[in-house]
DNA sequence: CGGGCGATTCGCACCAGGTGAGAATCACGG
DNA sequence: CCGTGATTCTCACCTGGTGCGAATCGCCCG
């Protein structure tokens, strides 16, 4: 067991295939055969074997007379692949349509997988745009977010310590929790009341509210959630409230 | 050397990792490792390590008492990595609205890759809402679009031979071109009038036009094209024709 | 036209590390 | 409390990936 710091669990080959299109994918102008070489520390004619394989199989390619290889159509294949793994029924949809309407807001589905939270689905509108920095696809930070926060109220204390050492507590705004006790009493919060809250923590001048949805196991899976400017937080809240529970309860049902 | 439809090139444990990964996102609902071991043909013992290394890397995932493993965030990250190696300067985006705002009309830009086709930009508006079924990311059909027939025209008689036998041509409505001496007929008239048109080939009741965009060397390397309704293309391809032109030498004057 | 310098491929022997089989253990649901 | 399926462990085998060095190739520059 070489493990320096723990971190280099499974098959080394496997990794390697991952590192190296992480690596290459990093650069927005891609990576030559040399420039990998040395990223993964490998030899270069086994450098050039593994950039075949991967061109072979469309996950890389490169332009004609570039010596440098940049991500392929494969990729972008898995990357849509992703998305349609984050199903979203009609149902759901319509679910959310009504948040919206009721909510005149943008509404979010999110769903919760282990650590990492995906946004599934938005439905937003000219009078009520969608925040920018949100996009179908996961989401960070989820200590700042409503429906982060909602994801970590689920876990009991040795799963959010395991959390908290995993991803730290970044800071976005002036008002971002970082600070482990004070989400520990807002999760507290969270799970009294089955809702969660957030205000300019992930964005200056946004509020976002969120309600929970459980799978027919009664498991949380998920969240509805709507976000507003904060100065109308206040004066909205008590409608908000309503239209969050009733889309997260409509979709919860709709998956049993 | 050139083993046409040789699958079995290059580093083995490298195409089992690609291909895994393939397998799971190819089912909405993920995959369990015994259907993953029985895709792969592959010990369970094997299967499980190689799954807890994907996982370890982010790579896959899974609910929490669920069986099944799905794409996770690294797989959404090198997705979005793959459009930001799609680079669009400024330059390229004022380019591009200029030649929608001429010709009032959905304007695109793509790239060549190789066999490839990646849409980099669209430029649309209310008035002039881009085709659905085209997004940003690799695009299918070259033989049918008319950027696609730029590309193949780019390419002689032997790569030409090469890209069929790989591509075939499939027919995706009345009008496509599913002949190949008809296709190598087109493409000489786009070699001479470095020019393509497409009527109702790729979608009915839609035409394209695209222009070819040369990097600093001459080479080809990406096309500028709009769409319109095909019934109106006549009276319009005047017009058309100056403004993706006109565009595309923008668009490779902006690059060298 | 010929040298020269990267980029890329080839050949080969070594052995790390991935592999399969089977058994042990765990996790549930009945 | 048992049975079934999921998951992990152990271990010896041997494939297949690896590095090194040299051979080619391709292209720029003088």
């Amino acid at each position: 067991m070489t493990t320096t710091s723990g971190a280099d669990v499974g098959i080394r080959s496997a990794t390697r295939v991952l590192r190296a299109l992480r690596a290459i994918g990093a650069s927005p102008s891609g990576l030559t055969a040399a420039e990998l070489s040395a990223e993964l520390d490998l030899g270069q004619a086994t450098t050039y074997r593994l950039l075949a394989t991967l061109q072979d199989a469309d996950y890389i390619g490169r332009q004609p007379g570039e010596h440098r290889y940049i991500l392929g159509r494969a990729v972008d294949e898995l990357g849509r692949a992703v998305q349609s793994q984050l199903v979203v029924t009609p149902p759901m949809r319509a679910a959310l349509r009504a948040v919206h309407d009721d909510a005149e807001a943008p509404a979010y589905l999110t769903v919760f997988r282990g650590d990492d939270i995906a946004v599934a689905h938005i439905e937003d509108s000219l009078a009520h745009p969608q925040i920018t920095q949100l996009h179908v696809g996961f989401s960070e930070a989820s200590h700042l977010t409503a429906f982060g926060k909602l994801m970590l109220a689920s876990k009991d204390d040795a799963q959010l310590a395991r959390y908290l050492e995993r991803h730290g507590l970044r800071s976005l705004t002036h008002d971002s929790v970082t600070d482990a006790s004070t989400l520990r009493d807002q999760l507290d919060e969270v799970r009294a009341q089955q809702l969660a809250v957030e205000l300019e923590e992930y964005l200056p001048k946004l509020a976002c509210i969120a309600a929970p949805v459980c799978g027919a196991s009664g498991r949380l899976i998920g969240a509805v959630s709507v976000s507003v400017q904060a100065k109308d937080f206040n004066a909205r809240a008590y409608a908000l409230e309503r239209a969050v529970r009733r889309g997260a309860w409509r979709v919860s049902a709709g998956i049993g």
